[in-house]
DNA sequence: CCAATTCGTTACGGTTCTGGAACAGTATAT
DNA sequence: ATATACTGTTCCAGAACCGTAACGAATTGG
């Protein structure tokens, strides 16, 4: 239970993206992004289907932003032996550490937020 | 003063990519969302130059953002008379009730945050 | 008054994303 | 065996974005 009004969560979203925009690395599309969350943060197994279903988009965009994110090391693909008809998305090291700072970073911005 | 954990932080900004990939208006960019927030909540005036210096970006991105969110009638611009060579950018009534829901969603769902 | 500066916009070529449709591969059911 | 269903990918034309460079308009300085 968190207590957050809604004028603190503009400003707290404001400093989070200055910061994403701010940064060198390419930003993730907002749907990219939340793929990524969405592979990290509930149960696996996680499959493109059911991405898109969760996300309520089409196929492509989850085959196209895992082509993206896989160069970019994010998350990874397997197929799944027991019906290969199936990917199974995949967490990554790098992918862990990318989220894990995000979080620090709004974490910290949340702190000096009026 | 907020206190906000990594893992919390992660939690309110899955569900709000979440909402804003889910519903049907199409998604802002990051860079778009960082100037629109930066314009309803920093204090006038805005102007392309300033907008581009505070994101880190150049002027073309602060230009193009502000045709895309022009059209979408999230912001306006107007020519300053003190100096023409200037654009001041200004706030629309549908932009503000735009970020108000914004606003209140991701409150809401900080209510709900483990 | 003319040159130099500053502002925002536009033009260019290239990359990426979009939705919809067609696709090959795998599994299931008859 | 054959037809059917399902999965993820690829193809297509169209739209949007990117960075760099050139541009016209407005202002300032000598």
């Amino acid at each position: 239970m968190l207590i957050l009004k809604p004028g603190q969560a503009l400003n707290l979203w404001h400093k989070a993206m200055l910061a994403q925009v701010r940064d060198d690395d390419p930003d993730l599309t907002t749907r990219q992004m939340a793929i990524l969350l969405t592979v990290y943060l509930d149960p696996p197994p996680h499959t493109v289907r059911g991405l898109a279903a969760q996300l309520e988009v089409t196929k492509p965009v989850i085959t196209r932003a895992l082509d993206t994110m896989g160069i970019m090391g994010l998350v990874a693909r397997r197929r799944d032996e027991r019906d290969r008809r199936n990917v199974l998305v995949q967490r990554t090291v790098d992918g862990a550490e990318y989220l894990q700072r995000l979080g620090d970073l709004i974490a910290n911005e949340a702190i000096e937020t009026a």
